[in-house]
DNA sequence: TTAATTTTTTAGATTTGTCTAAAATATTTT
DNA sequence: AAAATATTTTAGACAAATCTAAAAAATTAA
């Protein structure tokens, strides 16, 4: 199955919009993909000519198993290709803040630059790239990478509160986006994506220390580590 | 200036053409490029009309001065990657022998390696990149790598055999192809592109003990040592 | 349950890069 | 220098991905 970086690109973004609506309209796929909704017509019959997506005129449409295979595939590519932008060359396209709003965003960009060096697709390529960055199960942005054979890692998401002492972590999401958590994630450099692990756990206060790779020992206080979560592997 | 990735193409192929003749004519762009006469000329107007090139109808094309500098920015480009491809992914695309005939093919063909990755664009990313691989100035076919100014490094080529002791140099290519030089440079774990230092030279025989990268010194003998081009930076 | 509104699809154009076959121009041979 | 041959260009078509404007279908509101 050989597919265009057009194709690509609409079934990825499928994937990302059914995972939170049953069926995806028209429109909404339109809007997501900054495209009018005669194209998205278009591509749609396509895809379904291609047997990807079930898609019944006026009815929205729904990739089938073959069609997640693909975008499981597309997407595996995408995150590595961020995490190797992110890790390696030290390219820094996320900003903490405005993490909430801009998800949607976000993905869509990160999208679009991994886009570029997307066409990168040779299967081969792609597992050499993904042992050459120590097999990561998380991108940048906090998405678990597909392994090889597209199965996502399941990830338990617990705020750094409940983090067991010692374990290994990694920061997922902040469920309070205001300048003052922001101030405080900043300072001690915490973003989605980096790992963490608690040494000490206060009684008196409910404050905890935080071992932050490349970074001095810090103190978090308990509300703001109710409200920093992570994937606890 | 934005350019397709056919127009990129054509342009880089250009480039290495217009290094050997004088002008380039319609048919080698077109055998080179293995695509039709006709789409040459259309492409040749297309990048007449956008100043990259002269071009009279039936009298051949050359890149002109702008010409020239988008396409060493556009190499630049896939020579880093496929240094980065071959240096840290650790493929291998060429195998030391058949690179005299096929000079023409490995430089097509890499190209085309690096030109799924190559859509990479933005200047910033191939920066870090550049930085990233610590600023290479040969690939590893032995090309030399433009810097982001466009200016090709200007290399010395020499045989093994005249090279000073203890100076650091990069195997660029051999003059004689038998299998029985082959099986020579295998043993040693010789390429093109591989660092190399003589250590020391034998008057007796001529022949000298060079230093590999990662390998156990070793002993070449005069003959093959005459056949061994490096670069002397 | 009609009418108004929204959503989706069709029809027809456009752009980019390609092709084949035929025509135009150059070059080589006799 | 005419004829034969080779090279290059034109003309016209095609496929992919897109667009706009109008038509069709579905949904919502009165």
């Amino acid at each position: 199955m050989k597919l265009s970086q057009s194709e690509e690109n609409y079934i990825k973004s499928i994937y990302i919009l059914q995972k939170k609506t049953e069926k995806v309209n028209t429109n909404s796929l339109a809007a997501f993909l900054n495209t009018s909704a005669a194209s998205v017509t278009d591509m749609m019959k396509k895809l379904k000519s291609k047997k990807l997506l079930e898609y019944k005129r006026y009815h929205g449409f729904r990739l089938n198993e073959e069609g997640i295979r693909q975008a499981l595939k597309i997407i595996r590519r995408h995150r590595l290709w961020e995490y190797f932008l992110v890790s390696k060359l030290g390219m820094e396209w996320e900003k903490v803040h405005d993490v909430a709003e801009e998800l949607e965003e976000l993905e869509k960009n990160s999208a679009q630059l991994a886009e570029e060096l997307e066409h990168v697709s040779s299967a081969e390529l792609i597992e050499k790239m993904d042992k050459y960055l120590g097999y990561p199960s998380i991108d940048p942005h906090g998405d678990p990478i597909p392994d090889e054979k597209g199965v996502m890692p399941v990830m338990h998401q617990i705020s750094l509160k409940e983090l067991d002492l010692k374990r290994n972590a990694i920061v997922s999401s902040v469920s309070n986006q205001t300048p003052q958590m922001m101030e405080i994630l900043n300072h001690h450099g915490i973003k989605i994506g980096t790992p963490i692990k608690v040494l000490q756990s206060f009684l008196f206060d409910g404050s905890i220390k935080v071992k932050i790779a490349r970074q001095p020992d810090c103190i978090i206080s308990s509300l703001a580590a109710q409200n920093i979560f992570v994937y606890d592997s």
